[in-house]
DNA sequence: CACCAGGCAAGTA
DNA sequence: TACTTGCATGGT
């Protein structure tokens, strides 16, 4: 079921591209708290401005003031908020793998899980999006798109929390990271597309009948 | 004008 | 434990 709609969503849709990183991992890693609640072209104006002054580097964003990165990441919103995340992560980075992102993303899927979510300001999602498109494990992300779509298409129920869901793509897909990268990345075109909020019974959705 | 966007933590009872 | 609220910009 899982892999038909998949299947489904990229002959609609098509390779999405997501995170071509530039810059690399770090700069996925950033782009992963920046868009939280957010649409990625303020999140895009954000990092525009970061990599202007050459700050997509981990010892340059942490040498940076946080009022001055809250100015440079203002366009993703909440950038006060956001600022602090920011830096709650690089702090533990500093703390437990002396600075050296590679270290972390070495460790076991579950582990360096463990060690994101004990930043404040990194919930599941984030958590997730990092180990997938930063790291490059297979770990499979949810979030409100995959939530709603499959909930509406009576796959899950409403109130299923984040795990649960999470665990019914590792259950029935094979853990590859290229197909949980672009299978995340096609729900969320579905989701602005034609499974929308306010749009319940959208005509030409490419799962319908399923 | 209202509503939405690739969440999360802190506050309240 | 179970709700509610704050955070903020820019597009539709």
């Amino acid at each position: 079921m899982l892999l038909e709609i998949y299947r489904r969503l990229y002959e609609r849709f098509g390779p999405q591209h997501w995170w071509p990183a530039k810059e690399g991992p770090f700069e996925v890693m950033v782009g992963a708290i920046l868009t939280q609640n957010t649409n990625w072209a303020n999140v895009s104006r954000a990092i525009e401005n970061l990599r202007a002054s050459g700050l997509l580097d981990f010892a340059a964003l942490e040498a940076l003031p946080p009022a001055d990165l809250a100015a440079y990441i203002r366009p993703a919103g909440y950038f006060r908020v956001k600022a602090n995340r920011l830096r709650n992560l690089l702090a533990m980075i500093r703390e437990r793998f002396g600075g050296d992102l590679q270290q972390l993303f070495a460790l076991e899927p579950a582990v360096m899980r463990e060690h994101l979510l004990a930043v404040s300001g990194i919930g599941p999602e984030t958590a997730d999006s990092i180990i997938l498109y930063a790291a490059n494990k297979p770990i499979f992300v949810v979030d409100a798109y995959t939530h709603r779509i499959l909930s509406r298409h009576g796959l899950i129920d409403d109130e299923a929390d984040y795990h649960v869901v999470q665990e019914l793509f590792h259950d029935h897909l094979p853990a590859d990271v290229q197909l949980y990268n672009e299978y995340h990345a096609l729900l969320v075109r579905l989701g602005k597309e034609c499974c929308k909020k306010r749009n319940p019974r959208c005509q030409e959705c490419p799962l319908k009948g399923m």
